[in-house]
DNA sequence: CGAGCTGTTAACAT
DNA sequence: AATGTTAACAGCTC
């Protein structure tokens, strides 16, 4: 699933269905998925910790439990279920949280790209990806003085640029596609070509995006089940990502690779700059 | 059957 | 240093 308003959809589900409850063991099937500490001390400090909290920071999910926080990333495919303790495990599910309520949360994750860290409160500032994470569109650091500068300095495509969580945080593939069609500027084009006004439109429009895609709870395209009741409706909304007609010229929409990675925008409205 | 595709990130090579 | 490529993995489509 998961961009930036995925996330915040599971985040805001999570914290409804589970928030409160307390963890009485927690089972780890691929070790690898826990990058930080060995599974037996992650085990060791999640055993009788109560969920007070649950929050997130560009694509990353945090379950604040007590005096740790648990640091989850969904990568391509991962997708929480809750279930009851006796329902059986699925094949594709990596690590069951167990309640003390006799219900589970379960992670599950078919390509196994998911990961968890297990660090201390006070370490969260610390903690590198979101130390080096840059600002989501949101927030006040998000300024053109901000984002300007940086995407001047730099000769990769504007998508990839936008991609780069570093730079800013929360687009993904889908979004990065929708947002390069609002502003009109050419995926390809390159980061330091985008003058002032386009800067404040990748911003204007990353916010509206996002913003419009959390209302909707996301956008589901390849997932064909949903987790946690949870079906996103943005597709609907979607104006070049997997289309073929642009809805504004009514050109056809092209299909190409930019840093590796499917990209669709229209040819007559997002015009290449030389 | 194989090849290529998929919402992400980081390690690696150049 | 910055940028491009590949791997991590599984399943679906052609």
């Amino acid at each position: 699933m998961p961009e930036l308003p995925e996330v915040e959809t599971v985040r805001r589900s999570l914290k409804r269905l589970v928030g409160g409850k307390t963890i009485r063991d927690v089972d780890v099937f691929v070790p690898k998925m826990v990058r930080n500490l060995d599974v037996s001390k992650f085990r060791q400090h999640i055993e009788n910790k109560t969920i007070i909290d649950i929050s997130r920071i560009g694509k990353y999910l945090l379950f604040h439990l007590e005096d740790w926080i648990l640091v989850s990333h969904l990568r391509m495919e991962g997708r929480y279920f809750i279930k009851h303790l006796d329902e059986a495990k699925d094949k594709h599910e990596h690590l069951i949280f167990y309640f003390t309520d006799g219900t589970t949360m379960r992670y599950h994750d078919t390509r196994k790209f998911g990961t968890f860290d297990l660090i201390k409160q006070e370490n969260l500032s610390s903690f590198e990806p979101v130390q080096k994470m840059g600002p989501e569109p949101f927030d006040q650091e998000m300024t053109v003085d901000y984002l300007y500068p940086i995407l001047k300095r730099k000769t990769i495509a504007i998508k990839s640029a936008l991609l780069d969580q570093h730079i800013i945080a929360g687009l993904g593939n889908i979004y990065v596609n929708e947002v390069l069609f609002l502003c009109g500027l050419h995926p390809e084009t390159p980061s330091h070509k985008c003058r002032k006004k386009d800067v404040k439109n990748i911003i204007k429009y990353s916010q509206e995006v996002l913003e419009e895609a959390i209302k909707r709870g996301g956008t589901t395209i390849r997932s064909y089940t949903s987790s946690l009741g949870v079906t996103g409706r943005f597709q609907q909304q979607l104006k070049v990502h997997t289309k073929e007609v642009c809805p504004t010229c009514e050109s056809p929409i092209e299909k190409i690779k930019v840093g590796g990675r499917g990209t669709y925008y229209c040819k007559k409205c997002q015009k290449k700059r030389y």
